[in-house]
DNA sequence: CTTAGTACTC
């Protein structure tokens, strides 16, 4: 705007004024100098230098203290700017403003300081109440926010608490309200209709929310992020993708870092390595500075494509680091087999959590070095129910199965809550265990806590009451499923499969294909067994066939096991021969027993011959192959030869009962 | 010169 002559005839006779100065107007200068260094200073952080500016002041007024009090707030000394406060000579509406701001950003706990003082202010002004209301929204007491807007005088009510109580209303997911307030105002601005469109996105609405996307006069990189975030939070990725697109080439928007983390999210996520690399790119070319949640995201998504050593690139680059960015780097080792490297940076950091802890005591369970695993629970100052389950999953998953109960008793003995995990892990143990009455007991238990209707422990009582034998009730439970998963057909088909129901088995699975549900490699596993409990063996090879051309699952060794002991069983020896030949993974001990099972039964002393011989590689202490050759031997009259090889045995110190390893399930 | 101010992210 221009300046009018008038205007500029008073600034200049204001200076003349200003000019001829007095010993009152010096003074005023030095404090307002003095009042701006506290506030800068303050501002970078730098409390000491704002310290000593307030302690060498000769005169300090209401204003000084005030400076003061902010700094210690901004730099989180909560305690030292109420000393303040508590000391100032006299207390001004702005001093009363700033401590009540004070106590609502530290901690929104303590709302009711801020109310109060806010109750024994004798004057208000329109921040007093603005700091106030934008306190109470954030503390979650948006009603009382709400009737402290409607108390505000007419002039003083600012359009900016409109928007405090819509973000209010949304933090606690009350989208009516927000919605309310929102057609109420006379103005909106871009942030009103942001957090209206991030609001509808956290709820699901994405309809909604595009809606109001498309109808709102002005978007920020705010807004688009937020549809972005929406639509990646709802599985909607090429969407969101496309959104990203849109937004640089016709929203003439910049992104920020949270765009960047949210996109680096979404291809951890959905997408795939060359699009994170494009996406770092990206980065690098705008010449950000990584901050956390950026570099936190970026070291995700590394990880998740197993790239540990680039999320090392980005995590020794980033300035200031948080327990998340050392959790993320720490777990990335973790989850790539590097253990050993996870626990140097464990021990390194001061940054920890319970979700450090563990990630380590999971990585040394998985590698299972269990005696390291109970070392560091023992260590952690408090253990919760997420890392008693740590610990008893992990001996879930190293087949202690006697020792995850143990560790489930001392666990409600120390009166911690189980949570759905711990007793699908319990579950789980049951399963291994066989024992029916310990299942029950947890099953009672599960009961007790209203869990019965979570997934995953409906997923582990079918296997828990089918592993015991219970087919019945393990299929009642399975009946009892609302949208059953691939766990789920799995647990059921397999537990048909095992049980000698193979036409149920086979005819879940149909079942569950009509349904549109992909099986997956376990599947198979049930599949295949359930087709040599029935002797289906051209079913069998069919499927085992179509698991590579119908669904890209490449058979691993317990599926050439299962197709193995298939054609033994059925006679066709020398074809599971030729197919273990022809396999593109290496044939485990398993593979080997299902053709020495089949030999036994066809009295095929050759092919005996042949797979004991790979089994005395692979477990030399396996007695199955002894065991088989001495009866096969004896079978054809060749009792000498029998002999021999159980005196073989013997030597070797082989113990009959070391061998079931091969039977297949 | 001090005090209020809202939306997106790990």
């Amino acid at each position: 705007m221009l300046a009018k002559p008038t205007t500029l005839l008073l600034q200049k006779h204001l200076s003349r004024l200003n000019s001829s100065n007095t010993q009152g107007n010096r003074t005023t200068k030095f404090l307002v100098h003095c009042h701006s260094q506290i506030t800068k200073h303050g501002r970078n952080g730098d409390l000491k230098e704002a310290e000593s500016i307030f302690s060498r002041m000769p005169h300090k007024n209401a204003i000084s203290w005030t400076a003061m009090l902010t700094a210690y707030y901004e730099n989180g000394h909560i305690a030292k700017a109420r000393k303040m406060f508590e000391k100032m000579p006299q207390r001004t509406t702005a001093s009363y403003n700033a401590m009540i701001t004070a106590y609502t950003r530290s901690n929104p706990m303590m709302i009711g300081e801020a109310s109060k003082l806010f109750a024994e202010m004798r004057e208000r002004n329109s921040i007093s109440y603005a700091a106030m209301i934008t306190g109470l929204a954030r503390a979650g007491m948006v009603d009382n926010a709400e009737e402290l807007y409607l108390e505000t005088p007419v002039e003083w009510r600012d359009p900016v608490c409109s928007n405090a109580l819509i973000s209010g209303y949304l933090k606690v997911g009350r989208l009516e309200e927000a919605t309310r307030i929102f057609e109420g105002m006379g103005e909106r601005d871009v942030i009103s209709w942001s957090s209206m469109v991030d609001g509808y996105c956290k709820k699901g609405k994405i309809g909604h929310a595009r809606e109001l996307f498309e109808r709102m006069p002005e978007r920020n990189v705010v807004t688009w992020t937020a549809m972005i975030d929406g639509h990646m939070k709802m599985g909607c990725y090429e969407v969101g993708f496309g959104l990203f697109l849109r937004m640089r080439k016709e929203g003439f928007v910049k992104v920020n870092p949270t765009t960047l983390t949210v996109m680096f999210e979404a291809c951890s996520e959905f997408g795939e390595y060359k699009e994170g690399i494009q996406m770092h790119g990206l980065v690098s070319r705008m010449g950000f500075e990584f901050d956390v949640f950026l570099g936190n995201a970026i070291i995700i998504m590394y990880c998740r494509f197993s790239f540990v050593v680039e999320a090392r690139k980005i995590f020794d680059m980033m300035n200031r680091k948080d327990v998340v960015s050392w959790n993320a780097l720490i777990a990335g080792y973790v989850q790539n087999d590097e253990v050993e490297e996870g626990y140097v940076l464990f021990e390194k950091t001061q940054q920890k959590d319970v979700i450090s802890w563990t990630t380590m005591i999971t990585g040394f369970s998985n590698k299972g070095k269990m005696g390291k695993s109970i070392e560091l629970f023992r260590m952690m100052p408090k253990q919760d129910d997420i890392a008693w389950t740590a610990v008893i999953s992990g001996f879930v998953g190293n087949g202690e199965y006697e020792e995850a109960i143990y560790w489930f008793i001392e666990m409600l003995r120390k009166v911690v809550r189980p949570n759905p995990l711990t007793l699908s892990s319990v579950l789980s143990a049951s399963a291994g265990l066989a024992t029916l009455n310990q299942g029950l007991q947890i099953h009672t238990l599960v009961v007790k806590m209203g869990m019965e209707f979570d997934l995953s422990i409906q997923n582990s009582l079918v296997s828990m009451y089918t592993k015991c034998g219970n087919v019945a009730d393990g299929h009642q439970i399975f009946t009892s499923i609302n949208s059953p998963n691939i766990v789920s057909f799995n647990s059921m088909i397999t537990g048909f499969a095992q049980n000698g129901f193979g036409e149920e088995a086979l005819e879940l699975f149909h079942k569950m294909l009509n349904e549109g549900q992909k099986p997956n490699e376990i599947t198979f596993l049930g599949v295949l067994s359930a087709c040599t409990h029935v002797g289906l063996l051209e079913q069998g090879w069919n499927y085992f066939k179509s698991m590579k051309s119908l669904y890209q699952i490449e058979p691993g060794p317990h599926h050439y096991a299962c197709i193995v002991d298939l054609l033994g069983r059925a006679g066709f020896l020398d074809d599971a021969i030729d197919l273990i030949r022809s396999m593109p993974c290496e044939p485990h001990s398993g593979v080997w027993g299902a053709l020495l099972g089949a030999s036994r039964i066809h009295l095929r002393l050759d092919v005996a011959k042949l797979a004991a011989q790979q089994i005395f590689k692979l477990e030399p202490d396996n007695a199955a192959p002894y065991a088989v050759l001495s009866f096969l031997y004896s079978s054809a009259g060749r009792n000498r030869d029998s002999e021999q090889v159980r005196m073989a045995q013997g030597l070797k110190g082989v113990k009959k009962s070391a061998g079931y390893s091969w039977i297949i399930v």
